[in-house]
RNA sequence: CGGGGCGUAGCGCAGCUCGGUAGCGCGCCUGCUUCGGGAGCAGGAGGUCGUGGGUUCAAAUCCCGCCGCCCCGACCA
């Protein structure tokens, strides 16, 4: 046994998420309490999240900026709704360079009342609107209990910060972003999302409304993947952002804001991979192919070497992401098992017996291994990529799906929150006690009131706890 | 902060009950043989036993304090 083994999912899926976590070399414990290390292999996987997510951002006409790490602690306590939400969960610097400052700085949770301190400055028309800034980001929220990408106490994300002339455009921004996180999480994560509102008692502090993401993970907990704020006038008011309209007259700002973070590469994990170690969707994998060269003697080595470098130079032409292990003094049998662990969609093999026979020998992460010939191969093996890409999200899916009830009433919502757990779909009168009472009963929380495309088909007409007349639907589940 | 587990070599652990010169597996280094699913043999390097105090001729082991980590809960992206 080269290394330690990966606890099974159905032992202890927390532990499983670890030695994942472990195995694939994504992050590790760091000397600073509730502080991970992302090494190279996860950096790597937030590095192209990051590109993909940004390359969208720009094509919706956003531009990148940067903002301070530390806010003067006044900031934060302008909205009220804000301070509140947010001042448990703050480090505070009080001393800088040997002495006590006059007023201490937080160090950023998250950047709204810094940004809107300058958006005062630089917004007095109607023409400087909209206002589209989007910023990469660390922040840090002293969390009490923090676990590997999913809470840690210092994380990066994104943050967009957006001013508007109007309560409409500043909706259809937000729903916007909704949009292209979704799009996001499906096509490069491969990980099935719901989208709708928050509930009140669930909404970012400060919003006036906030729209999620939400995702299934493989022990049935639901996954808040991302979320998208319309702030109202709310920080506006706040920050005295005003303009003056075409009309004349002086009105407040609409703004909205919407995070991604590191978070996403936990639910990366935990929607794909297996006992055996990572899976990770070939769009967003560092190394989509990796080749293992197979030899015994030394001039096997030298032509199975050039193979490889001939296999690696033509699938690097067409784009893929691809590395030769050309360590020697390790079976190639180790290195299946290094780089499965690792979570590489594809392993091309390549013998003396396949240079004979003009091919390579293709091994999915996901399952299989046929040869493929030579000719053609930076074809077969995008195709290949491409087809995991999809059979992740369809298992995905089909899983998410098998775990969802539809039309539960009191009995059904606590047995399977109580049980194996999964999203369950009723009636909600939208009173905070039922709310409460619910997750009282069984620690499940509105996940989301689902948007039109996720509503069932049949309107449920009485509230899933009390029996009272339902006034929208939602969808519970246990979440991380 | 409450409950549970744990700190001994880079990693995983044994040793502690009953005090007496610090051990195993993996990994690492060197060499040879191997190499189509976790290689074998030989040699070798590596440890203030989390930390502070106490008991004792003698403490990884017994006693007291402190610190840290992981898991479960309350808080949260």
């Amino acid at each position: 046994m080269a290394e330690q083994g990966i606890t099974p999912r159905d032992q202890d899926f927390s532990a499983w998420y670890n030695d994942v976590i472990m195995r694939a070399e994504l992050a590790d414990y760091s000397p600073v309490r509730g502080c991970m290390v992302i090494r190279p292999n996860g950096y790597g996987i937030w590095e192209l999240m990051q590109s993909g997510l940004d390359g969208m951002f720009k094509e919706t006409g956003h531009q990148n900026a940067y903002f301070p790490l530390l806010i003067p602690q006044s900031f934060l306590e302008k909205e009220a709704d804000h301070v509140e939400g947010f001042a448990p969960e703050t480090a505070v610097v009080t001393h800088g360079g040997g002495k006590e400052l006059e007023e201490p700085l937080v160090v950023r949770p998250t950047s709204e009342t810094i940004i809107y301190a300058m958006f005062g400055k630089w917004i007095q028309s109607y023409r400087d609107l909209p206002l589209l800034l989007n910023q990469w980001a660390n922040v840090v929220r002293w969390e009490m209990r923090t676990r590997l990408f999913l809470r840690t106490t210092e994380f990066l994300w994104q943050e967009g910060h957006t001013a508007h002339a109007t309560d409409e455009d500043a909706q259809t921004e937000t729903l916007l972003i909704l949009g292209l996180y979704r799009k996001f999480a499906e096509e490069w994560m491969a990980m099935p999302v719901l989208t709708g509102a928050k509930t009140d008692s669930e909404k970012f502090a400060g919003a006036s409304r906030t729209y999620a993401i939400e995702a299934l993970m493989q022990d049935n907990k639901a996954l808040q993947a991302g979320t998208s704020h319309h702030l109202g006038q709310n920080f506006a008011k706040a920050f005295d952002v005003q303009y003056q309209t075409a009309s004349g007259e002086r009105d407040f700002v609409w703004s909205t804001s919407w995070g991604v973070s590191t978070r996403l590469v936990g639910g990366l994990i935990m929607t794909h991979s297996d006992d055996k170690g990572l899976v990770c969707p070939p769009k967003l994998a560092p190394i989509q192919v990796v080749i293992v060269p197979i030899w015994r003697k030394d001039e096997e080595r030298d032509s199975v070497f050039s193979a490889a470098g001939e296999v690696e130079a033509d699938l690097k032409a067409s784009g893929i992401r691809v590395k030769s292990d050309l360590r020697e003094g390790m079976k190639p049998g180790a290195k299946y098992y290094e780089w499965e662990g690792r979570g590489v969609p594809i392993r091309l093999e390549i013998g003396p017996r396949d240079i004979a026979d003009k091919q390579v020998m293709l091994a999915r992460r996901t399952g299989g291994k046929d040869p493929a010939p030579l000719a053609g191969l930076a074809e077969t093996v995008q195709g290949a990529l491409e087809e995991i890409q999809q059979h992740l999200f369809s298992a995905a899916l089909a899983r998410r799906e098998a775990r969802t009830r539809r039309g539960v009433e009191k009995d059904e919502l606590v047995e399977m929150m109580n049980g194996d757990g999964g999203f369950a779909y009723g009636g909600f009168c939208g009173k905070e006690d039922c709310e409460n009472a619910i997750k009282d009963a069984t620690k499940a929380t509105i996940r989301v009131l689902p948007d039109e495309e996720f509503q069932s088909k049949e309107t449920p007409k009485k509230c899933a706890w009390c029996g009272e007349t339902s006034q929208v639907e939602a969808v519970w589940a246990k979440a991380y």
